[in-house]
RNA sequence: GGGCGCUUAGCUCAGCUGGUUCAGAGCACCUGCCUUACAAGCAGGGGGUCGGGGGUUCAAAUCCCUCAGCGCCCACCA
């Protein structure tokens, strides 16, 4: 057999296993006869590249993937491609820009065909980023939010949800992006903390009887005040109610209205009524029947309302028409005032609350089943606290906003006719005038706006399978992976699109399934001073360039080791190089692997020289090989059960250090070591080989149990251990529970004591060499105090002491113990370490005194508590029965401690 | 204003239904080792009254109340 490499590089393997794996479909699934297991992947921006919040989602959805795949399950992955409406446009826009253009240049059409060459070109980087890292998906199931199922599925549920009347038009104030031109909906707003001025304005009474004080930010929009409101029961105005003010600036009278919504504690108690430009403003109005102007216009310029102001942009007109305020005598004061303004998530820039026709879906009667499914728990969430905001939100639910005023995207179906007067939605402008009950000849024109991108997304489970609106279309594989298993998003979109998706599916499914059962909440990653990550902010390092340096497995295994279920990860981001160091823990772990792999193989390829070794020193060699056979396989059982009991209740960081530990501490520094000692024993081949396949068997598991999360390495081992064919995966083995040891019948009764026993003694000469610093060079004998089972257990186990204590010799009950020993006590054994001339006495009694009062302590602790008659007669009778056996032990040691004490005192210097 | 979460070693975090020497891991730090699988390693060590206070209990890091600090979500007062 040929031996793996000596150093592993992960960037050649990784590469080389996913071509491999591509080549051979490694990871195509449909309909079988096999357990369904799916997960729909979160489609990426078309925009988007790799990001670590990427990582983390991806590597957790492909563990589970690659998990239920070794379970024997039909486990398929949808990926797919968010159209990303604004961020593509902004995109083209952009290009466009550098050549001078806009995109009314180029008009809609030639607009859309551009943004589609666009992607071709630079679209779906992600794509290729998340084959670097692992992903395990059915790429040949990868669908694009704009592809023509995806948007027949789209426009067919808008007209269904327009025809039951569950989409409306209206003129109502929206988030409107003065960059992106286009409204937003609530989601996509988000609030911040701003800095200004309040100014008091005068606005003089209409009859010249007085003045009123109005406070408002925003001066800029006085010209399409409509009224000033007080609150009816305030006394300071009630007399003013129903006269009028003039608008300053403006010399406009409008009228003063009684409202409870103006605050008589809130500044001067009189509010201006502005309702195109304030959404509770816009409330009053309707409440007053108001007339409704406008003075800004889509790009946040003043318009003509404005007179000598129009043309101006928003903030600047705000200064100048200050000043003017201030030059007419209409500015009473101005305050620093603080308050929170909506920005656009995305471009950064203030919301303008605008009055326009938009398109909305009612959401009450779509929000109550998808309620319901979470509270039922048809749809479980992780962490479930998040089940409260979920509650919150959908019983507040408000219409979603979903018309944009963009052109790449989903072209509303909306047609109208030529006056405006008549329209409605359909599939296409023939089939409207069908509906509309007019004439082939008659000219329909259709929407101009699109929908706003989250509606297509909110169809993902259905379209991902196939659905195109039509009944049939889809119906194998929905049949077969609908509901999917496992969602795993972060929560910020948790409204954007978890409630959305699971409205829709429950809606438009043809057998009202819920999309998932699942949902798992990642964390969001920070660096270390706690801030996330972003590109802005220089701390967001290119996952690409962190996995070539420490390769993909390390990287996906850095990361669910440090991101446990529902509390934020911080990284150790290094600003300057981009780099994070802490991704050295998953790359000393596969080199860890890589290593003991190769090290077994080793052996097993070694020739040995005959030694000469008496039959017993064999027989107790491969007596030991037995017991720690049995010990290993025990331990193995153990942690096959843990781990799959961690991935099933979505404790994934528990399964990543199960598998750290057992991997590190108990193959690798315990059963490996004792291997190799034993082995030293053993020249029969056959009886090597024996023991080595067993080491390999249980290797072999432990490869197929670290697959999910490391793909890479453990293919690559699979095959280099086991001279797999190279077609052939290991990410379609099965890891068994439980593995059968070379021997069976062996005793068992030390295979957790005796072993605990050994180690402790192990560790504990090994304490008392470094405490004297003792050179590992020199060799000491060690005496070893015991009674009952254990006895004979280290009798047997005493070439491997010395070989682990380097110890040139190890006697047990002998009596009494000569010479110089410095000694402790562990799990009842007495342990005296014989280092000659060098000990110091009264540091050596010193020690022990020392060590005896603390014992003390701890055994008035026990005795108290068992005095203690509520203690005895309450708690469990094995709690009781533990607390007595702390007691003698503790009592015992001591005694012992204080014999050594009194040897050392009768021992001659 | 409403809701949710967090606070355990210098740092990042585990500790599930209270009780096994339960106060842990990784990193960092200190000491000693290039012991032919691994210095990306091995052996050993120091360090925390589990945010403060109160309560329930025979028993609290764990359950309850309260206070403080931090963070997130929702709603947004001119």
């Amino acid at each position: 057999m040929d031996l793996i490499p000596k150093v592993y590089v992960p960037s050649e393997s990784e590469q080389r296993w996913y071509e491999q794996w591509q080549r051979d479909n490694a990871f195509a699934s449909s309909p079988s006869s096999r357990q369904p297991y799916s997960i729909l992947m979160p489609p990426p921006n078309v925009t988007g590249i790799l990001h670590f919040g990427h990582v983390l989602n991806v590597t957790l959805q492909d563990i589970y993937i690659r998990w239920k795949r070794l379970q024997g399950a039909e486990s398929c992955w949808f990926p797919g491609m968010d159209h990303a409406g604004i961020a593509t446009q902004t995109k083209v826009e952009q290009e466009l820009k550098s050549e001078g253009k806009t995109r009314y240049d180029l008009g809609r059409e030639a607009f859309i065909e551009r943004t589609w060459e666009w992607k071709k070109k630079y679209g779906g980087v992600i794509d290729q980023q998340l084959r670097t890292l692992g992903a395990s998906c059915d790429w040949d199931r990868s669908l694009f939010t704009m592809d023509a199922s995806a948007s027949r599925a789209v426009q067919h549920v808008f007209i269904e949800l327009f025809d039951e009347g569950l989409i409306y038009r209206g003129k109502r104030i929206v988030n409107w992006s003065p960059v992106a031109q286009s409204a937003l909906s609530d989601e996509e707003v988000v609030f911040r903390e701003v800095h200004e001025q309040i100014y008091t304005m005068r606005y003089h009474l209409e009859d010249g009887s007085g003045t009123m004080l109005v406070a408002t930010v925003r001066p800029e929009t006085i010209f399409a005040d409509v009224a000033l409101a007080v609150n009816p029961n305030d006394e300071r105005y009630t007399h003013l109610i129903g006269k009028s003010v003039i608008i300053p600036l403006r010399n406009t009278p409008i009228p003063i209205i009684a409202d409870e919504y103006a605050d008589p504690t809130f500044g001067t108690g009189v509010v201006k009524i502005t309702p195109a430009h304030d959404p509770n403003d816009f409330i009053v109005g309707t409440r007053h029947n108001l007339p409704m102007p406008s003075c800004i216009n889509p790009d946040a310029t003043l318009n003509d309302m404005a007179g000598e102001f129009a043309g101006l942009d928003r903030f600047v007109a705000r200064k100048r028409v200050v000043k003017a305020l201030e030059a007419n005598e209409l500015l009473e004061k101005s305050e620093p005032y603080t308050h929170n303004v909506g920005f656009s998530e995305r471009g950064d820039e203030a919301i303008e609350p605008f009055l326009s026709d938009q398109w909305f879906v009612r959401m009450e009667s779509l929000a109550a089943p998808a309620l319901k499914a979470v509270q039922s728990g048809d749809v479980k969430l992780h962490p479930e606290h998040w089940i409260k905001t979920y509650e919150h939100w959908m019983s507040n639910i408000r219409d979603w906003c979903i018309s944009r005023q963009l052109w790449w995207g989903h072209r509303i179906p909306v047609y109208y006719t030529m006056d405006g007067t008549g329209f409605t939605a359909a599939a296409s402008e023939d089939e409207a005038r069908k509906k509309l009950n007019l004439g082939a000849d008659v000219q329909l024109r259709q929407d101009n706006d699109v929908l706003d991108t989250w509606f297509s997304a909110w169809l993902w489970p259905l379209t991902t399978m196939g659905w195109d609106g039509t009944p049939e279309s889809g119906k194998e594989i929905r049949d077969f992976y609908l509901p999917t298993n496992l969602l795993v998003t972060g929560p910020d979109i948790i409204f954007f699109w978890v409630a959305r998706m699971i409205m829709a599916t429950l809606k438009f499914d043809v057998k009202k399934r819920v999309p998932f059962t699942d949902v798992y909440f990642t964390s969001i990653i920070r660096d270390s001073k706690g801030r996330k990550l972003s590109k802005s902010l220089g701390n967001s390092p290119d996952p690409i360039g962190v996995i070539d340096r420490y390769g993909a497995d390390a990287v996906r295994f850095t990361m669910i080791y440090l991101a446990p279920l529902g509390t934020d990860v911080r990284l150790d981001v290094d600003e300057k190089t981009q780099d994070i160091p802490s991704m050295e823990l998953g790359r000393n772990f596969a080199n860890k692997i890589w290593n003991v792999a190769r090290f077994l193989q080793m052996k097993k390829s070694e020739q040995r020289d005959a030694e000469v070794r008496s039959d017993q020193e064999i027989a107790n060699a491969i007596l030991r090989l037995q017991y720690d056979a049995t010990w290993l396989k025990y331990r193995y059982e153990g942690v096959y059960k843990d781990i799959k009991a961690a991935l099933d209740d979505f404790r994934i960081t528990e399964y990543s250090k199960l598998l750290h530990e057992f991997i590190w501490i108990d193959y690798c520094s315990i059963y490996v070591e004792k291997l190799k000692i034993n082995l030293e024993f053993l020249e029969d081949q056959n009886e090597r080989a024996k023991y080595l396949e067993f080491a390999f068997s249980i290797m072999e598991n432990l490869l197929i149990l670290l697959h999910p999360v490391m793909p890479f390495i453990t293919e690559e081992l699979w095959h280099g251990l086991f001279s797999k064919p190279t077609d052939v995966s290991i990410g379609n083995s099965t890891p068994h529970a439980s593995v059968p040891t070379p021997d069976e019948g062996i005793e068992e009764r030390y295979h957790t004591t005796g072993q605990a026993v050994l180690l402790a003694v192990v560790e504990s000469v090994r304490r008392m060499r470094s405490e004297l610093n003792i050179s590992p060079s020199i060799k000491l004998p060690v005496v070893l105090e015991a009674d009952g089972d254990v006895v004979e257990f280290l009798a047997l186990h005493i070439p491997v002491i010395m070989s682990m204590t380097r110890a040139n010799s190890v006697s047990i009950n002998i009596d009494p113990p000569l010479g110089k020993y410095t000694t402790q006590v562990v799990r009842g054994v007495n342990i005296a370490l014989e280092v000659g001339g060098t000990i110091d006495v009264e540091k050596e009694r010193e020690r022990l005194t020392k060590e005896i009062e603390r014992l003390q302590v701890l055994v008035r602790g026990v005795s108290a508590k068992l005095s203690n008659e509520g203690f005895v007669a309450k708690a469990k009778p094995e709690v009781v029965e533990a607390e007595r056996k702390k007691l003698s032990d503790w009592t015992q040691t001591i005694e012992t401690l204080q014999r050594n004490m009194d040897a050392m005192a009768s021992t001659p210097q």
